[in-house]
RNA sequence: GCGCGGAUGGUCUAGUGGUAGGACCUGAGCCUUCCAAGCUCAUGGCCCGGGUUCAAAUCCCGGUCCGCGCACCA
């Protein structure tokens, strides 16, 4: 965004939060019953912007990329996220100490302190049980922690699907695992073939020990999250159409080093060398230049690497978007390397397969040891378990095929030893031509907090200036996301200009543009409730309008109110064109 | 969850142990030929629950919510 000459950027969050909530952006729900924490309201300008950032998104990351949208349940069934280790991952342990009050992890203090190293995976009782024994103490005040209860805090939402309490599900905590857990389908939307993209936005839900700071941290929120899947060996990112996109990067070496630094640089010479991985730097190379368009300033961003201890359990490299907003970062966007980490765990606890078949550029011969058991002969020796003998025969010949070179093969079953004929085992070497092999896919996820975003793109838009020695407050938001994109108006209460305003409104509404009308008040007011909301232009029917054959009407624009006058015959696509970023408002 | 500080019309705020006042906004009207002007009128409020008291929006206790710090953010 530019910077002006009169204009301030002077939002803080007390004056932002205020008139978000005086002019319909965003406000605490439920606020009749003593509201609810971490709960916000989108109201009619902040449910517009938002589906406009959706919007403009859908068309990045979707729609220009090629990638498939899907829509997911919010609620799913408990085996899901015991897959993909959000279950493990929510039970936080904590313990409060009795003197300062503070509340600390209870399996850090045991690991920090004991030869303990997964204290996260014992039971509470247990912990409580360490803590006394070894006496820990408070890693803040000193005093004794023994004796005090360790309690869990669960982070998902949990519920029940269907009557009873039978059946748990959860809300997600991420909408990724939406997509995640569809991957068998989705693959062959995309023909079995890699990469593809998926994308999803919709609600998440974390129960947040503390929702601070408005809609930047609440429990329920909008994700917009794409999972790139691709073949880590053979596939590569369009780095040639992000190279030149400047970027401010803060990778972990320098948050490390004492006086480290930010550095400016590009896609391009950062991927050159080495401080960014391919797939990430491409993604982050299209971020910037979106974000940049909806409107966050750029010289109140960058791209901040995690540092090894901060990092999801499922990620080996993230990089955070940020923004600043009253001197304090704030993450608006996390671009994660998720590996091959979510498509193993659901194809290991699912029954169905998250892999893509890679064929071989040759078909391969490769010798191969097999076994097909004679089922008359271990049916009856070892009835139910039969099957079982069979599957340790298989594993027995894949991994130490001298075993079956003898008269009979040992087999542990249930920590007994069989001998089984060797002849019973149809053991056999079989040369076998294989095409290809199946493996699990990596994912790239670029992961966009909608709400942060929202936020972040009315704080930089907000401006204060003096027109005419009268101060204004004004949002500076790009058309493309500004909630009512015209106003018209009448110039006074008269039944002409007003039949003519309204006639000016159903044009413009027929070309799909948001139109507010409005005859209250005198029209300096009109004015400056639209440029507190944010709306970029205003029309205003005069009688000039009415009284000449050409009919023309006023444009304001909202940064500089400045007018132009022009033909209302083809406001509708004169306008439109600036709409669609075609045109712009010096050209007329 | 802990600590500190808050909570009065839609918004911002004054206020006192005797049940509330202003400003802006909003609505109606007058005026008005382009930037929150003026005049008249109107709508609308003490976060919730207990306690003390003849009387509580005010004092006390508990809760809810907000802000900040701690912790948490998979």
């Amino acid at each position: 965004m530019s910077d002006d000459d009169t204009a301030e950027t002077a939002a803080t969050s007390e004056n932002l939060v205020e008139l978000a909530k005086r002019r319909g952006y965003f406000f605490q729900s439920s606020g009749a019953y003593g509201g609810v924490g971490g709960f916000y309201t989108f109201g009619p300008q902040g449910a517009a912007l938002k589906g406009n950032v959706e919007d403009a998104w859908r068309d990045r990351f979707a729609v220009a990329e090629g990638n498939m949208e899907i829509d997911a349940p919010t609620i799913m069934p408990e085996p899901v996220f015991e897959a993909s280790g959000h279950l493990d991952g929510f039970d936080d342990m904590l313990v409060e100490c009795p003197e300062c009050g503070e509340s600390h992890r209870a399996d850090h203090v045991v690991e920090d302190e004991t030869e303990y190293e997964d204290a996260e995976g014992l039971p509470i009782p247990e912990v409580e049980e360490v803590i006394a024994k070894y006496e820990l103490v408070c890693p803040s005040c000193g005093a004794g922690l023994a004796g005090q209860a360790v309690e869990t805090f669960n982070l998902m939402f949990e519920t029940n699907i269907g009557p009873g309490d039978s059946d748990p599900g959860y809300l997600r905590p991420e909408t990724a695992q939406g997509i995640f857990v569809e991957f068998p389908r989705l693959k062959e939307y995309a023909r079995n073939q890699l990469p593809f993209g998926v994308t999803q936005i919709g609600r998440a839900y974390r129960n947040e020990i503390s929702p601070r700071r408005s809609i930047i941290r609440t429990r329920e929120f909008t994700q917009a999250e794409l999972e790139y899947f691709i073949d880590p060996e053979t596939d590569e990112p369009d780095l040639e159409s992000v190279a030149d996109v400047e970027v401010t990067l803060y990778p972990a070496s320098e948050q490390n080093e004492e006086g480290g630094e930010e550095i400016e640089t590009t896609i391009g010479a950062a991927v050159e060398d080495g401080t960014l991985d391919p797939w990430i730097a491409y993604y982050l190379g299209v971020a910037r230049e979106w974000y940049a368009a909806l409107g966050v300033d750029m010289d109140r961003f960058r791209y901040r690497q995690h540092l090894a201890g901060e990092r999801s359990h499922y990620a080996s490299d993230c990089w955070d978007a940020e923004a600043e907003l009253d001197g304090n970062w704030i993450e608006l966007a996390g671009f994660s390397d998720r590996g091959a980490y979510d498509l193993s765990k659901h194809d290991e606890y699912s029954d169905d397969r998250f892999t893509i078949f890679r064929q071989y550029d040759e078909p391969k011969t490769v010798e191969r040891a097999v076994v097909d058991p004679d089922m008359s002969y271990l049916g009856p020796e070892f009835g139910g378990a039969a099957g079982d003998v069979v599957d340790e025969l298989e594993d027995l010949a894949a991994r130490d095929r001298s075993a079956f070179e003898g008269d009979s093969v040992e087999i542990d079953l249930e920590g007994e030893t069989h001998e089984i004929p060797v002849e019973k085992t149809g053991f056999a070497v079989e040369e076998q031509t294989e095409a290809g092999e199946h493996i699990v896919p990596h994912v790239i996820e670029p992961s966009f907090g909608v709400d942060r975003l929202v936020y972040t793109v009315l704080h930089h838009a907000y401006r204060e200036d003096e027109v005419d020695g009268e101060e204004r407050t004004y949002l500076e938001l790009e058309p493309e996301v500004a909630p009512t994109f015209v106003g018209v108006f009448p110039l006074q209460s008269d039944d002409a200009l007003e039949t003519e305003a309204n006639e000016i409104v159903d044009d413009l509404r027929a070309a799909g543009l948001s139109v507010t009308y409005d005859d209250s008040g005198n029209i300096g007011r009109r004015y400056r409730r639209q440029d507190e909301v944010g709306t970029p232009f205003c029309v205003t029917v005069d009688f000039e309008t009415i009284e000449n054959e050409a009919t023309t009407v006023t444009v304001r624009e909202r940064d500089t109110t400045e007018q132009k006058r022009l033909p209302v015959e083809d406001l509708a696509e004169t306008l439109a064109a600036i709409r669609a970023g075609d045109l712009s408002f010096d050209e007329l």
